[in-house]
DNA sequence: GCGGTATGCCTAA
DNA sequence: TAGGCCTACCGCG
């Protein structure tokens, strides 16, 4: 599930596994050339792991430098070393003491020097889960664009980490239509949107996964079960009023959001936009029968 | 076995 | 805006 939380988890727990280590690293599928980062016996060792919104940053030695970015079908999988044999797909196996992290289907693995990192950096957003991110920015962007404020939380380049989930989730809880210019959304409702959307990421980060819904569990607790852990993403009705959700492409994207809670209250110019159509989401109404099965 | 789908993003036109 | 790309999984025939 790579939206920003899932790349801050993975930064923290590679760290933790893998880092200071000397590692083993290798491209089972062949498409990452790790020479110039190894040396003959084909290790290096790993300074630190950075994640900045959907992307990652593996630190080694000699200013080496691994970025990641999972892109929508990237994954990680961790277990114990020595590990049994990668899978022919596998980009990029790192093998360290006590485990073996294998990457999967990214987007982008890649060799970069330190000021190509900085280069990637400088065109992201700030990202709320970074304790060095300035909001501001965001802010005035959003104050003077007729920009969908739909659109412009899922653009990287004005603040990083959201993806389509949280989008969904952040616009519902603030009862805001997706395609609200940002020039009409007031500030006091834009702080609460970075809050919201800090909170949520840190949620994410510490569960692993996305709930939107529930105060967070206490330790041993019930996990909030699948199919409630939003209130309008992936679902077919709103969680809030039981009403039905609604789809259309903005920017090339779905978005999901509930008509009932968040209604378009300034029309934007030309209103020409996609016909919304009900969502085909996974999950029926809360109370009731059996979840609806996919499609 | 095939087609559709998904939490992303880049490029060409 | 459309198309391409990365992969796994699921329903369908």
């Amino acid at each position: 599930m790579p939206e920003g939380h899932t790349i801050h988890r993975a930064a923290r727990d590679h760290e933790r596994d893998l880092g200071g280590q000397l590692l083993k690293v290798s491209s089972p599928q062949g498409r990452f050339d790790p020479d110039g980062l190894v040396d003959e016996s084909g290790h290096a060792r790993l300074c630190r792991v950075e994640a900045y919104g959907k992307h990652l940053f593996y630190v080694f030695d000699r200013s080496l430098i691994v970025h990641v970015h999972l892109g929508l079908f990237g994954k990680f999988t961790r277990r114990r070393s020595p590990a049994t044999p990668p899978r022919s797909t596998t980009r990029l196996r790192l093998e360290g003491e006590a485990f073996t992290i294998d990457l999967v289907g990214p987007t982008m693995c890649d060799l970069v020097t330190t000021e190509e990192m900085q280069s990637i950096t400088r065109r992201l957003g700030p990202d709320p889960l970074r304790a060095d991110a300035d909001p501001e920015p965001f802010y005035a962007h959003v104050a003077r664009s007729k920009t969908p404020i739909g659109a412009a939380l899922m653009d990287q380049s004005r603040i990083c980490g959201v993806g389509n989930v949280y989008r969904a989730e952040v616009l519902h809880l603030l009862g805001l239509h997706p395609d609200t210019p940002g020039s009409a959304i007031p500030p006091a409702t834009m702080r609460a949107m970075w809050r919201l959307v800090a909170d949520l990421l840190r949620r994410g980060v510490e569960e692993k996964r996305i709930v939107t819904t529930h105060p967070a569990p206490a330790k041993g607790s019930r996990r909030v079960p699948r199919g409630e852990s939003t209130h309008v993403y992936g679902r077919r009705t709103c969680r809030t009023c039981k009403g039905d959700v609604l789809t259309y492409l903005l920017r090339a994207r779905v978005v999901h959001y509930c008509p009932a809670c968040q209604p378009l209250v300034e029309t934007p110019p030309g209103a020409g936009r996609a016909k919304p159509r009900v969502a085909r989401g996974k999950q029926g109404p809360v109370e009731g029968p059996a979840a609806t099965p996919p499609r």
